[in-house]
DNA sequence: ATTCTTTTGTAACAATTGTTACTAAACCTC
DNA sequence: GAGGTTTAGTAACAATTGTTACAAAAGAAT
């Protein structure tokens, strides 16, 4: 039931017998829901800190013309919500819906508290879970703040080059999905690309770019 | 030395005594820095937390032409990058550089978190910031990303009059700093104001901007 | 009050991005 | 492999925003 655990960002570091053993001293449960059902509200306050035990769920946003947007996957075994248990406004920023048939494990607000003083490594665990939180958001803050399209893509180009030998990124999402994280319209993002293309800065085949030429890009990167 | 620190959101709760007795238990020390002088450089590794005790700081980066831009001031009693203590990338986002002379209360990262565990206060205080912090530039990035100008605008005007009585409002900043915050050029936000003015939103005389019809300017979140 | 500095208002123009619409290509399902 | 569905390429045009420049106004310093 808890196996997965161990993966989890909060729990890494101890092996299966401790969580089980941790477990047991503070109150929790385990909660199934089905696929597409509603799991929370945006606007809920957040009073337990909920970790995906199996499947995933989705966050959503209701847009102002009724339209659904996704805005995240979480899956197995990860936390939900956890810069949201604490702070001054702790309610789900998105709704919450299940992409398939879920479990979740809950542990209330001052279970999870008394958790994180029996246990060093939890705590560690959950304040880097939520400094990386607060440090992912700050980055994309930067990218969304100063720059044009093409400084957005080169951004995410040379980024996603970091550490790896190959001069060819395959994009994992759809143009679609990319335009509505970099907030540009998808065909702008498009014709960008091609442009890009056409100036030597890159070859774009469909999902498939060849960085050409890294030092020109980064200079993209005002 | 310590009156201040029942001020700081990482104390709360905790009368002065208190507070001077848990410092006591875990390693610590007080350094002082001159006005301007440079207190951590931009990619330094955070290992302490820091709070200011005495005088202000500023957050500085470094634009790609030279050029500074201040991000962020920081008081006394505040802590200092709390964010970025924990976390895989802790390093300091920018320079941090003195406002005036200042006295800066400095705990090693180790102590820091021993005293969170003595002290229950002292953790959920902590947590409240980074979340608060996450939560806050979750909010900002929304609106980084959804917003034309005027809707920026709009967001803005109607968040600084929430909880109030009256329907005006005078900006704290200049319009360039606003300008800045929003992630545009200062002649565009001026023009929009102008326009928004011109088409019966608002009524805008230099810093005081008296709303005139809330709920055309809501349509305009969109 | 005079000068200096910063902020604000404004205009003309350039550049970028969004919108809409349509086609082609790729992918899936049966 | 035929048909449906999603994704990608592209073009014309509209709208928004940025850039640069300069003058007016407001504020600060002497």
């Amino acid at each position: 039931m808890f196996e997965k655990l161990i993966f989890c960002p909060l729990f890494v570091g101890l092996d299966n017998e401790t969580i089980i053993h941790l477990l047991n001293q503070v109150q929790h449960q385990i909660l199934q829901y089905k696929k597409d059902q509603l799991i929370a509200y945006s606007g809920d306050e957040v009073e337990s800190q909920m970790i995906v035990l199996k499947g995933s769920v989705k966050g959503e946003m209701v847009d102002f013309t009724g339209k659904t947007i996704k805005i995240e996957d979480i899956a197995s075994p990860r936390p939900l919500a956890p810069a949201f248990l604490f702070g001054n406004r702790n309610s789900f920023p998105v709704n919450i819906v299940a992409n398939s048939d879920v479990e979740i494990l809950v542990i209330p607000k001052p279970s999870f508290l008394q958790l994180m003083q029996i246990n060093e490594t939890i705590l560690e665990n959950f304040l880097i879970l939520i400094s990386n939180r607060a440090q992912f958001l700050s980055n994309k803050i930067r990218f969304l703040s100063f720059q044009t399209i093409k400084g957005k893509i080169a951004h995410y180009l040379l980024e996603s080059l970091k550490n790896k030998e190959t001069d060819v990124v395959i994009l994992d999402k759809s143009q679609n999905e990319l335009a509505e994280s970099f907030g540009v319209a998808r065909p702008s993002l498009g014709r960008a690309l091609r442009e890009m293309d056409h100036e030597g800065y890159i070859e774009a085949k469909g999902k498939q770019i060849r960085i050409l030429d890294k030092r020109k890009l980064s200079e993209l990167l005002k």
